[in-house]
DNA sequence: ATGTAC
């Protein structure tokens, strides 16, 4: 089935007008357009603006910006205030020794040592919210990826931002952990939305709001962290969440998976096997209700991808190098084969896309040197007892 | 997505 709003003009479900910002060329899965349709039709639902990154996630359309007269938390889900923050490292690129950066990064597996309760406080938070998660990457498609320049479209622009060819960049993408998921832990029966002037709404955003600064804490945390393990600084560069509701003329702006561009840059993330690019989005953009796609989008759901790659180990050998000799540290069998890049759609299409939208303009293209998804946790085979493998074995 | 439901 071709898709019937790829022509990019606005098309009438309902009260809502779904615009999307995707071509021909992006593969849009039926379910995820269904979904899109789903959502235009529900009270409240005002404008939709659908990117090229669109699939369909449980709750909802991933990929797209829902304007709404009602709040509707499952839109966002649990990992409130989760994005994308860039950052630049005080090393040049071609100081870098993959296999040690690699080596060091296994530093963030482990919990932040800092004062983590002095973060919060200093952020504006709450002392005793979840300092122990603080600075923790998480799972799924969340990441910690060490990146040089492959090429530079706009130097000038580039420069400005204090970068140059030579910059080494770190690129975190992490969430609100254990306390998003709290958040929303709150409001999980509440699937036909929330009227915006109910005390429960007016509850709901606030700790959503907290789970949004956590979460950017979050990512500079692991930032630093990751600097500090390769012995050197780090500087943001732009911090983008992709996930969260913002009030827009008295309306409620659910992003979800579409990343915040009311801001000067966006780093849109590749998967681990390709390059991540950074864009200048277009001012004022009320049309794409000041959003943008926030990476490949995925193309296989998770449990779909078991059986289909990662069969052999020389598979998942291969999963562990990408196609440019970058390395990616994931120690979870089953994570590194959810998040292959073949689970992914091509990210240069999505760029493609936005780009003749007329969303963007690209300033650099950043490939990707070491990716931290998680190293080794401790072998829990290695703790069983002998009636423990024997029992293992028997079920495989 | 999630100190992962039971």
């Amino acid at each position: 089935m071709g898709n019937p709003f790829a022509d990019g003009s606005p098309a009438f479900a309902g009260e809502a007008s779904i615009h999307t910002f995707y071509s021909e060329a992006s593969w849009i899965e039926g379910a995820a357009i269904d979904q899109l349709r789903q959502v235009s039709q529900r009270v409240g639902v005002r404008r939709i603006a659908a990117f090229p990154d669109l699939h369909p996630g449980k709750y909802g359309p991933v990929g797209s910006a829902i304007l709404a007269t009602r709040l509707y938390p499952h839109l966002i889900g649990n990992d409130i205030g989760c994005g994308m923050s860039l950052f630049v490292l005080d090393i040049p690129a071609r100081k870098l020794r993959l296999d040690k950066v690699a080596e060091r990064l296994k530093a963030l597996e482990g919990g932040f040592e800092g004062d983590a309760a002095a973060r919060l406080t200093a952020a504006g938070l709450a002392p005793d919210l979840y300092p122990e998660a603080l600075g923790t990457i998480g799972g799924g498609n969340h990441f910690c990826e060490v990146q040089g320049v492959e090429s530079v479209a706009d130097t000038q622009a580039f420069a400005a931002l204090g970068l140059s060819r030579e910059s080494t960049l770190l690129l975190v993408h992490s969430g609100s952990r254990a306390l998003g998921s709290a958040v929303f832990d709150t409001i999980r029966d509440a699937t036909d939305g929330l009227d915006g002037t109910h005390e429960r709404a007016t509850r709901y955003l606030r700790a959503h709001d907290a789970a949004v600064a956590w979460a950017r804490l979050n990512r500079a945390v692991i930032a630093e962290r990751a600097a500090d393990a390769l012995r050197t600084g780090c500087r943001l560069i732009a911090d983008v969440p992709h996930n969260l509701i913002e009030l827009h003329e008295g309306a409620f702006l659910h992003r979800k998976g579409a990343a915040k561009a009311d801001i000067p840059v966006v780093p849109i993330a590749g998967s681990r096997d390709s390059a991540s690019f950074l864009v200048r989005p277009t001012a004022a953009r009320e049309d794409a209700l000041f959003s943008l796609a926030h990476g490949a989008g995925r193309k296989y759901d998770r449990r779909s991808m078991t059986g289909r790659v990662g069969q052999t180990r020389s598979e998942r050998e291969k999963l562990a190098r990408n196609g440019s000799g970058g390395l990616v540290i994931c120690d979870d069998r089953a994570l590194l084969i959810e998040e292959a890049p073949a689970a992914y759609k091509n990210p240069l299409q999505v760029i493609r896309d936005l780009e003749q939208s007329g969303l963007v303009t690209t300033l650099a293209t950043l490939k990707p040197l070491v990716t931290f998804k998680k190293s080794s946790p401790p072998d829990k085979r290695a703790e069983g007892t002998k009636r423990g493998h024997e029992k293992r074995r028997s079920r495989r």
